[in-house]
DNA sequence: CAATGCAGTGGTAGCGCTGTCAATAATCAT
DNA sequence: ATGATTATTGACAGCGCTACCACTGCATTG
């Protein structure tokens, strides 16, 4: 039909106004407020484009408009099952909306964090997702002087850079080790790994529940700056049996080391719950069908990343939300590897 | 100092030919192909645009020069940990580069593969990672028109589109099968869930591999379209068990079966090798340290990620590879969870 | 020594779209 | 009926960058 010229045959905009007997601007107009067109103009432009197959070219608009339809999402890790989780529920909320969504990786580094931040910002993103609270100061100024939405999620702080989705990482730790104190554990121990902001607050919850009950004693934590896993979990649950070998119970800051924990157990044919208790965080589905079933901390990570999304996007078409903080909560979950302690 | 006059306060390439005093198509060839300037320019310009912390606008730049640096990634499911460690490949390979990474979920829909084509092709991207070899036809000719590299990865199959990462899941499915054979298990049942392209070719490999030993008992599969999870590893066992008692081994088309395999034997008090073997595929880091350790096949995930990412950068860049498609293999990981069989 | 090549540089002209503002048509209150 | 307001539309002028081609000056060739 000769009448996309453009030398890979692309239709264009004009080409659209053209056989709609439009301007071009109200074209235009059809792509970005329907609304604003008279029904008949918006039903030929709409035919038009169907007919000629026409996409808005992004980069086009993006120039044109000063602004990107693009939400930057930093994430600091892609191994671990909890941010997957996340970020399912970022790009579902995302897909049929017309944003798209950049992804990176902090790795766990601040610094890193701080020179995506960066780049971000050159690109001017219509909205920003960050994880966590622990900004460095330049970050924080970078935030801040980003003129667009932006959610912190996965935990609650006092100070807010805008919006922020998440929950206390301390308050269900503090309830993880209350419940095993009312069932009657005492020496509890504390598995951690990697140790990123959300772990320690995790640390912290449970250091306030133990000291409470003059329960605290250091010897019942271990904790270590390298990458969690299963096996990590073992090895951990190794260590801790040599520092206190009284323990009779055991609160792995993640669901692996809980199920690593369990294995070790089996390992040295330890009874779980009778000899220790375990107790994970997070709730993978695994927890549930393990032997015994493993009592975990229920988080809403897809939830998370789902209403982190969705708040960015409305923020960004004007609808503020009402409350700029967002308290998912968590559910402790109690299964058998946390029953009740024989009298 | 005034100097940047867009609202926003963006120094544009304008300020920085001219700090330079060099014109603006000078300073544009700087940040594209700096080998093209003069010793003495070059510098200047690199002087230039860190002083005024130039940052180029990639909308304008894809805009005037009719390419993105974007890749584009179509991924099936950001819950399986197969793809994560694949996406953490892609993402590490493309760290430093000037490429960003354009994901998209299919959600294991050739359909929604389809439509996501079609979108990038209209952004005209840099280049694409596509997963698996199933496209539609329809796919197929959407991606033969598409100017740019294309690998295909997870699996390999006789007509790449362009390149191809992957390995073969029937020759890996055989080998395990043939394995457990040599090993004198006879009644082997599969079990399998998703039964995505990936998974059928693991069911061929061990029908072949059953059928070349007269093994082969259509009451010992067990293949179901439902996601895969850990419980579904214990409910698919549970069926296999009601529909052939006399099972001797079970391969699980994942770990994750695998695990839930192992935890209803525990349940069941089925010693595991002794009364049934379990094999799983992927071996993800949990296979090592469960009780008993369970055999799997290892898959080089990441590689394959990293792989993939760094052929399609290549060869934008006119570095083509010498061979376009990579067998990256796979490994056998046998431990006490197949162990040979009492006589 | 003219013809040729080539590295290095700059001028011109858009890429396809939208912000701004003005113009017009349609509706309303008085 | 009148001016005022609102809905709808279009003209113009770029957004910041690069493709394309032309030009310069110097080195190489026979």
């Amino acid at each position: 039909m000769a009448r996309a010229r453009t030398s890979s045959g692309k239709v264009r905009l004009t080409e659209v106004a053209k056989l709609a007997g439009v301007s071009p601007i109200t074209a235009s107009r059809f792509f970005r407020n329907p609304e604003a067109l008279s029904p008949g103009k918006r039903e030929r432009v709409e035919n038009a484009a169907r007919q000629l197959g026409y996409v808005p070219d992004l980069a086009a608009r993006a120039l044109a408009s000063r602004r990107t339809e693009v939400i930057g999402v930093l994430i600091p890790s892609f191994t671990n099952n909890v941010f997957s989780d996340v970020l399912r529920g970022i790009y579902d909320g995302s897909g049929e909306s017309r944003y798209s969504i950049q992804l990176v990786n902090t790795h766990y580094s601040i610094l890193q964090e701080e020179k995506l931040l960066q780049l971000f910002k050159a690109q001017r993103p219509a909205g920003l997702v960050v994880t966590g609270i622990n900004q460095t100061d330049e970050s924080r100024a970078i935030l801040e002087s980003m003129n667009c939405p932006i959610v912190q999620i996965m935990e609650l702080g006092p100070d807010p850079v805008d919006m922020m989705v998440g929950f206390s990482h301390n308050a269900a730790a503090f309830e993880v080790i209350s419940h095993l104190i009312s069932l009657n554990f005492k020496r509890i121990g504390f598995l951690g790994a990697r140790m990123d902001p959300r772990v320690q607050r995790r640390l912290e919850g449970y250091t306030d529940a133990m000291k409470r009950a003059s329960l605290y004693d250091p010897r019942l934590i271990i904790a270590t700056p390298v990458p969690t896993s299963v096996t990590m979990g073992g090895t951990l649950f190794a260590d801790l049996l040599m520092k206190a070998p009284d323990i009779d119970a055991v609160f792995c800051v993640n669901d692996d080391l809980a199920l690593g924990t369990l294995f070790e157990c089996q390992r040295r044919q330890i009874q779980v719950p009778e000899d220790v208790a375990i107790v994970g965080f997070n709730d993978l589905e695994y927890m549930a069908s393990a032997v015994p079933p493993l009592t975990s901390v229920r988080t809403n990570r897809y939830d998370m990343g789902k209403t982190a999304i969705t708040m960015v996007m409305d923020a960004i078409e004007g609808r503020r939300p009402a409350t700029s903080v967002i308290d998912l909560g968590y559910e402790l979950m109690i299964r058998r590897s946390s029953a009740a302690r024989r009298a």
